[in-house]
DNA sequence: CCAGATCAACGAAGCCCTTCGTACCTCTGG
DNA sequence: CCAGAGGTACGAAGGGCTTCGTTGATCTGG
């Protein structure tokens, strides 16, 4: 069980293969320079490879053309990131995170009615 | 308006620095241990250095041994790190982030009546 | 069959972070 | 005055991340 924390790079990665879904390595860098301007090929190869070999991303080598997908639902990352912050800056206090997620000045007008209308508690959310 | 990422180290000696008050380099790596066992003195030291150069901290140098301190409040350092989370890794929405939260596991029992309990509006809190 | 396009692999450079050893300064007790 | 304790500064090593150029293999149109 262990830590899952893709880098920035990778992580950027990550956000344009849960958007695509499965894609050659053309396809993802294609994507990826769209949001983030010019990239060589070989960089998004190479971050494909080595999020491989930390077993982030998962591929399909029986073509020419490897076929990488995300090794993790969206969620499961984001969670493991939250966590990750959780620790390392709220000293483990996931309620301390929140109430300073709910104080920033980015949230939107309507955000928190829908903050409020999530479950309270855990058992009973699905997933 | 710089970005006020600390690092993973900065942000443990950031936490000591918080929960110590002002402190000279000895005091602060005496606590550090407390938590992290064994690290050499000119670590801490070095590394409150850098941290000064980031305006992380600030220092008293009038004195031999230097007094360090945290340069901004912890709340304002968490939500910076909160909102850089949430650009990363939740396309900027702050909801995204409060719902994988709440979905995480370490929550206590308690916990959700706190957050419930949190205001709704940015604009009705306070500092 | 050949030229050019397309592709994965590899290695290296550059950067930052972390850690520590060493050097040098300053103070203090005897 | 001197030895040693206690202090800061400095530089370097080691590791990880990111980026890319180069190489060599494979496919395809003509």
């Amino acid at each position: 069980m262990s830590a899952l924390r893709p880098t920035d790079a990778g992580l950027a990665l990550l956000r344009v293969l849960w958007a695509l879904g499965p894609g050659t390595i053309r396809e993802v860098h294609r994507a990826w320079e769209r949001e983030r301007g010019t990239v060589a090929y070989t960089t998004a190869l190479k971050l494909l490879q080595v999020m491989h070999d930390k077993g982030l991303v998962v591929r399909d080598t029986s073509r020419r053309s490897h076929v990488y997908a995300p090794a993790h639902d969206q969620q499961v990352v984001q969670g493991s990131l939250v966590t990750d912050l959780v620790n390392k800056a709220f000293g483990g206090s996931t309620v301390e995170l929140v109430l300073r997620a709910r104080s920033d000045r980015r949230i939107h007008a309507d955000d928190p009615a829908r903050i409020r209308a999530l479950p309270d508690r855990l058992e009973e959310d699905p997933r």
